[in-house]
DNA sequence: TAGTGGTCTAGACCACCGT
DNA sequence: CGGTGGTCTAGACCACTAA
């Protein structure tokens, strides 16, 4: 993993202890004192660590008690937060494909130029992929992308990673995403290229895709047969 | 707001200033070191007032370069996080109305004690509500609430709002949930609650709701009628 | 009362961006 | 190069929990 940052180092250390049992549920791991002593490093460093924990779900920090170990199995599949569909597929198997439909320049229409917010003459990509679970095309991804900012797509990009060629190969980091779900009406194209079989909608998901220098580069609306989507997601109250 | 924690009263100033405007999306802040210096407090107190602005989406930190504020426009209807329906029509406007229909304590049978995560012969609170918006029944809320952790409670609390008794009257500290969403066939139970109109699905949220020490008190499954769901997110990449 | 996490400080050094 | 944010330190004091 990460070999640079201590906090880092520290962070997947204990994510890997708890992932391994080492740490059950309830249990408390040890002090912020403690754990600054075993790793030879200051408290707030610790502690950088452990809020890292606690923003993924894996400890609650209680205070005058200690940092109470989670419930990890609650969820299986794992679909929130910003992960390509390329990240996905190689964490939980190989029954994933993709069809590549379109992967075209055009100039970006009004609504397009608004979604984007970028000038009149911008060019953007338009590449539309179809995802294919268990021999079934569940998932019908519509990427809209800023062609100033990626110049080069191939198809045979399109069918390995996108964001991997993006922050791979261009040097591009990927930071956030707005994302917006809604349940709307299958479409024409929807039944060209998904397996709707009798369903009449289909939920789908809009991100607008940001950089690390907060540039909007891309929009992306994928659209997933109901039967075959679920979201999971870990939200702190905010006071 | 909160006048105790430095770091807070600062991120709420901040917030405030980029609400009103003082601060345009694309703009950066004034630099870590000014504004340190402007509140007159370290810049460790000041990164930890950033680091809260950037997880809540207003500002975007770039490296040798500030601050970026961000757009906030981009999504009216926040149904993301943790937020009670009762949080939610007070934010957005009058046309709300909740209907209480069941509200009575029940021996867990096998499925709730373990979503529960509790022992046998725990006593669970079963509440069920339907939510109007604009005269029309589109929500249905079953909630599981633990009775050893919230001992008493009525319909006309349900009717009002379960967490702002919760927080206010019993002093309890509502602290995250893990969510799920997945679009389920429609019930009778849906049917006789909800105005399904020609709909055959409904959007299912399950949450797994937790106090501040890490114990947890509710299960909630909120059925919405698909063409009034909405939900919204802000993800950051995690590498 | 002893031990826990929460806040805050003043300073250091580094990596990155623009001029 | 100067200015920016990113990491890390060693210490202080406070608020809370449990025995």
């Amino acid at each position: 993993m990460n070999m640079k940052n201590k906090y880092l180092v520290i962070y997947n250390d204990l994510v890997q202890m708890i992932q391994q049992g080492e740490f059950m549920a309830g249990d408390t791991l040890p002090s912020e004192h403690d754990l600054s002593q075993q790793f030879s490093t200051s408290r707030e460093t610790i502690r950088k660590s452990l809020n890292l924990l606690s923003q993924n779900g894996y400890i609650q920090k209680v205070r005058g008690k200690g940092s109470v170990v989670l419930d990890q199995n609650k969820f299986e599949f794992p679909v929130s937060g910003l992960t390509s569909f390329k990240e996905l597929s190689d964490q939980l198997g190989q029954n994933f494909k993709t069809h590549v439909h379109e992967v075209f320049v055009e100039t970006a229409d009004n609504r397009l130029r608004s979604r984007l917010n970028c000038e009149r003459n911008v060019k953007i990509w338009k590449v539309s992929r179809s995802r294919e679970i268990n021999g079934e095309r569940v998932i019908l991804d519509k990427d809209y992308i800023r062609e100033d900012i990626v110049p080069n797509l191939t198809k045979s990009i399109a069918e390995a990673s996108i964001y991997e060629y993006i922050e791979n190969e261009l040097g591009l980091d990927i930071s956030f995403a707005k994302k917006e779900i809604v349940v709307e009406q299958v479409t024409e194209e929807d039944q060209k290229y998904l397996d709707v079989e009798e369903h009449s909608q289909v939920v789908v998901i809009r991100s607008y895709v940001y950089l690390a220098d907060a540039t909007l580069f891309q929009f992306t609306e994928s659209r997933h047969r109901p039967d075959k989507f679920q979201f999971v997601d870990f939200a702190r109250r905010t006071k």
